[in-house]
DNA sequence: TCTGGGGTCCTTGAGCCA
DNA sequence: TCTGTGGCTCAAGGACCC
């Protein structure tokens, strides 16, 4: 078995000259931030994150001018303030972010038929086959500048990973195409977590195999990988390195699964508050199902104690659910199953396992007679 | 003063069954 | 009857993404 056989050099590609796949990636240019200024053109150059008003608030968004200041997506809003004391403090907005990306994803559609959103402000798009794809991408660019004034970068080649790369690399307004061989160049240095699916945790265990940079990762053995990260992850890992990557432009992806979570801006310690907020939470999400036609098998809860501990429990159904008592039934009983003598920081609850539709599942259901 | 919320996918291990 | 094996589902946890 151990003959190489896994994604070794004879699958070269030729390089991207537009009669293979051409794949584009947009991304918009902090989109959270830049719907805002669409309000409140006042806000512009100045240091502006948008976060949530809890005392565990996050940061969602930062402009350019926070940023230099060292704040982050995803940084504690109160550590972004410490790191920036003069930037001005946003509430999201979901709804009106929902509705800007609506609009760009309108343009996207207009001129182009496969389309795949991924997140309120990115897409790929599939454009082999056209003629011209660069200038077509531009003008969609200049069209959504136009239109919303929002602002994108855009990145290109024969797949998703090197459009995605590309769209990051030449941020913001960035408009970058690359060839599979020209992105094996650019990106040979670069370190392995640079590349989407290779998080903080596998970047580590990489270094402590001698695997630093993005070209070492490609000239790894795929079959050595798979003893470290499993049969189907070492080979992937590999693959991504070599910037092949055969996934398709997706139209209409499904979800799978829905769920309500919340964190408590102090860890709880009364139990029957913590039920309560657990039959609130099942009531939200039984909404949610029931606005987007879902029913699940599977009911989970998700409980996270203040020292970050995380557990999740599930239990399958022979039938779907959607109704609140039903999931919210379920959770309790899930929740018996944990000693609660820690504060729990987090609880959250999940119905999953949609993958028979709605109407397969109304058919099983249907009353005889 | 650490670390949100809403998702997807993968791995591992247990249990069941042929 | 016992043992091995492979396929399948489920549960739990981990990692990652925006």
């Amino acid at each position: 078995v151990a003959d190489g056989s896994y994604g070794t050099e004879n699958t070269e590609n030729p390089g991207w000259e537009g009669v293979d796949r051409t794949i584009a990636h947009l991304d918009l240019d902090a989109f959270f931030f830049s719907v805002e200024l669409r309000r409140r053109p006042e806000l512009r150059g100045r240091p502006v994150i948008v976060a949530g008003s809890g005392p565990r608030a996050v940061v969602t968004t930062a402009s350019y001018e926070a940023r230099k200041h060292g704040v982050g997506s995803a940084m504690p809003a109160a550590k972004a303030l410490r790191l920036c004391p003069d930037a001005i403090v946003v509430p999201p907005d979901g709804p009106e972010y929902r509705r800007a990306s609506t609009e760009v994803m309108e343009i996207l559609h207009h001129h182009v038929e496969t389309v795949q959103q991924a997140g309120l402000d990115e897409a790929y798009i599939d454009l082999s086959g056209m003629a011209a794809p660069v200038a077509a991408m531009k003008r969609i660019v200049h069209d959504i500048e136009t239109e919303t004034t929002l602002h994108a970068s855009v990145g290109m080649g024969p797949n998703r990973l090197i459009a995605k790369l590309a769209s990051d690399a030449d941020k913001p307004r960035g408009f970058l195409v690359l060839t599979r061989t020209q992105a094996q160049i650019r990106f040979a240095e670069a370190e392995c977590g640079l590349i989407p699916g290779i998080g903080p945790k596998t970047q580590y265990r990489l270094t402590r195999l001698g695997i630093r940079t993005v070209a070492q990762l490609a000239a790894t053995d795929p079959l050595a990988l798979a003893e470290e990260f499993g049969l189907r992850t070492g080979p992937w890992l590999v693959n991504r390195a070599r910037f092949i990557d055969d996934s398709p432009v997706e139209v209409d992806r499904e979800a799978v699964s829905e769920s309500r979570e919340t964190t408590f801006d102090v860890d709880l310690t009364d139990t029957a508050e913590l039920r309560r907020r657990l039959d609130l939470l099942s009531g939200e999400l039984a909404a949610a199902l029931k606005a987007h036609g879902h029913r699940g098998r599977t009911v989970g809860i998700k409980i996270r104690f203040s020292d970050f501990e995380t557990h999740t429990r599930a239990k399958t159904l022979p039938t779907p659910v959607s109704a609140a008592n039903d999931i919210a039934t379920i959770a309790q009983e899930l929740l018996n199953g944990f000693t609660l003598e820690r504060p729990v920081r987090l609880i959250g609850v999940r119905v999953a396992g949609f993958n028979r539709s709605q109407h397969d599942a109304g058919q099983l259901t249907l009353p005889i007679g």
